[in-house]
RNA sequence: GCCGAUGUGGCUCAGGGGUAGAGCAGCUCAUUCGUAAUGAGCAGGCCGUGGGUUCGAAUCCCACCAUCGGCUCCA
């Protein structure tokens, strides 16, 4: 729910970027943490004033505020929130002094216990002495580890909101208790209260869904279902352009074109282990009865591998890079589906590397290049987090395979980061159930963070499937596998480039590249041969024949977003010339016909602007 | 799946117990125009779906579906 006023994509395009107002995050200032977390301590307060049968729980600050969850008999609603804030306005008038108490074990039992509090008392539960309580002033006091501000005079009671009510289950855990958790956005200034607003403004209007809708890039239909986008004309080319961009780089670093089927006999998954793992998260099985249905694929990853197992491999075949855009489908909750960024039905840019042992940290470093080159012809470069996703040790029985296996992935993937000196954090316990990966992830206009790019070293298929090759000694040697994505799934990276580009996309990527716009119908004749021109270029050219007025027909052409119109009079037949205006620069005059289509010629190849 | 909100012509939205409204888009006509909206006219909606309450429902109630914000999940 909190917008990212400050990450990458702010900063590049659009109008948010006017502001000198610098928005910072909880994290990058102690005091607004520490205001962020005393709001949350004043919320809480206030709704116990309001609702005495509200249990309280946890309240922490956020990236731009704060939430408190509750347990309450009733969900909190719209004018529920208004009246807590006005409430909370009237504590933190009244300069409430905030006084960190110290106290052993048994008295914070005794204490929380007077007050009938279950949550805090299993909070206590889990605490190391000394415990700490934070009071606000003598009418409310909360088990707490701090940090506060020292009194609410120090809030601004103009520089918060009170934002959405959510369901949130207790630890986490979806089989506790859901509590009703309201989250507020909190700074020191109004100022900055407005300038989030504005931001947050902003990022709606470069949100995805929105955006497709208007230029027209892809659909959903209530016929259909629901996660299943339907891509028109427009957006299917800005797929395929992707597409053919990655597959391009992919023959250049040897990969093998591979096609496999949509669905498969489940017990293709019982073998994998996708089935037990993730038998609910799959479209119900087809077919008479559990030993011979079918499937629709989650993964492609076992359909790959019988590829591989159809011939004795050698180890003078190896490695073996099959590359495939394979659909997937995958059952998600109602509740999660949105957008392109979490669909039923994707394409992934899927590939499965077949590795020797000693090939396996060049073939990653290889594979991690790949996709660095690729974040960087999309200007994502900047943008990305990387994150090393590791199993959690506590809870082993999550993964399938060996500890020695996994040790040996895992240090492979660090030592790989190490090696290109990539910036990365640690994700503990968010590795694929047979392998570690090394993700790229990077956050959409609400800030909200997605997985793209992927690279897993598996060292579990291979044994499960059993695969082999024929090494040099004329021993059979198991291989490992790398399971990769650069872009994870087309559907994901397409909303991810539409927010990013707010759908101004570079000449390269746009559906449509050039519109010439004919002054009047006598200027057709010399438009159409242009653009015919153009078109032996591969340049998408269309030519405007609506008759409007020229600033119509700009305006329309603004507003879809392509990246270079042409004006089209008199003057510019008579000069075999075409008057250009782009995106970007507005009108750069008139330009000779042939150094228009040798700069489109450059433009394109370079995917740079024209 | 869970909590909450929303659902009115292609799009954006107003209205709200007595049988639907605007702007844009579309179509027609006139205008032939030089860097972000020419004018006039026309057409277009079982008000998400199914039940219920009522003399009467788009409006109130219930269920379902979809979307949105969270939670959980995310190969």
């Amino acid at each position: 729910m909190v917008a990212s006023p400050d990450s990458a994509h702010f900063a590049k395009t659009g109008p948010a970027a006017g502001s000198d107002i610098k928005l910072l995050r909880t994290h990058e200032s102690e005091k607004l943490e520490r205001i962020r977390h005393t709001f949350s301590h004043v919320m809480a307060m206030a709704v116990q004033r309001l609702f005495p049968k509200a249990q309280v729980t946890i309240g922490p600050s956020i990236d731009y505020g704060f939430y408190y969850d509750f347990d309450a008999p009733e969900p909190f609603t719209e004018k529920d929130l208004k009246a807590i804030k006005k409430e909370m306005i009237k504590i933190i008038n009244k300069g409430l002094p905030v006084i960190r108490e110290e106290v052993n074990r048994e008295e914070a039992k005794r204490r929380i216990e007077a007050l009938n509090e279950p949550y805090k008392l299993e909070i206590l539960e889990g605490l190391q002495e000394p415990i700490t309580l934070y009071h606000l002033g003598d009418e409310w006091w909360d088990l707490c580890a701090g940090p506060h501000i020292e009194s609410t005079k120090e809030l601004n009671p103009k520089a918060f909101s009170l934002d959405s009510v959510a369901g949130a289950y207790w630890r986490g855990d979806e089989n506790r208790a859901q509590l009703q958790r309201i989250y507020g956005t909190a700074w020191e200034t109004p100022e900055e209260l407005q300038e989030y607003k504005r931001r947050i403004e902003e990022a709606k209007r470069r949100d995805h869904r929105k955006i497709g809708k208007e230029l027209g890039l892809f659909i959903f239909s209530e016929e259909v279902g629901p996660g299943l986008p339907l891509w028109t004309p427009k957006g299917t080319v800005l797929r395929s352009t992707l597409e053919d961009f990655l597959k391009a780089e992919q023959v250049a670093r040897g990969y093998l074109p591979v096609v496999t089927p949509h669905i498969g006999k489940v017990d293709l998954f019982k073998l994998s282990g996708h089935w037990q793992k993730y038998k609910d998260d799959l479209f119900p099985m087809m077919g008479e009865n559990e030993d011979e249905g079918f499937v629709l694929k989650a993964m492609n990853c076992p359909f790959h591998i019988q590829i591989y197992k159809s011939q004795l491999r050698s180890y003078k075949e190896l490695p073996l890079r099959y590359a495939e855009f394979g659909t997937v489908y995958r059952y998600e909750q109602s509740g999660e589906l949105g957008g392109l960024t979490r669909v039923r039905g994707f394409t992934q840019d899927d590939a499965h590397l077949f590795v020797t042992p000693e090939q396996l940290n060049d073939e990653f470093l290889k594979v991690v290049e790949l996709i660095q080159a690729t974040l960087k012809a999309l200007q994502l470069d900047q943008s990305f987090r990387a994150r090393l996703s590791f199993r959690d040790p506590n809870n082993k029985s999550k993964y399938l395979g060996s500890d020695d296996a996994w040790e040996k992935a895992q240090s492979a993937i660090r030592q790989a980061v190490e090696t290109m000196g990539m910036e990365h954090f640690e994700g503990v316990g968010e590795a694929a159930f047979y392998g570690p990966k090394l993700d790229f992830i990077v956050r959409d206009a609400l800030d909200r963070e997605w997985q793209l790019g992927t690279v897993q070293v598996d060292y579990n298929l291979p044994e499960r499937f059993d695969l082999e090759y024929v090494a040099e000694d004329g021993s059979r040697q198991r291989p490992i596998m790398i399971h990769r994505a650069p872009f994870g799934s087309l559907e994901r990276l397409i909303g991810i480039l539409i927010e990013q580009y707010a759908g101004d996309f570079p000449l390269w990527l746009a559906p449509d590249q050039v519109r010439l716009l004919p002054v009047t119908a006598d200027h057709w004749a010399y438009a159409d041969e242009a653009a015919a021109q153009m078109r032996q270029l591969g340049v998408r050219v269309e030519v405007d024949k609506s008759g409007e007025r020229l600033g119509k027909m700009i305006r329309n052409a603004e507003k879809a977003k392509i990246p270079v119109m042409s004006v089209i009079g008199d003057k510019e037949v008579e000069a075999q010339a075409l008057s250009i205006r782009t995106r970007r620069e507005g009108d750069l005059g008139s330009i000779a016909l042939a150094d228009v289509l040798e700069r489109l010629k450059k433009a394109l190849s370079d995917r740079s602007d024209f």
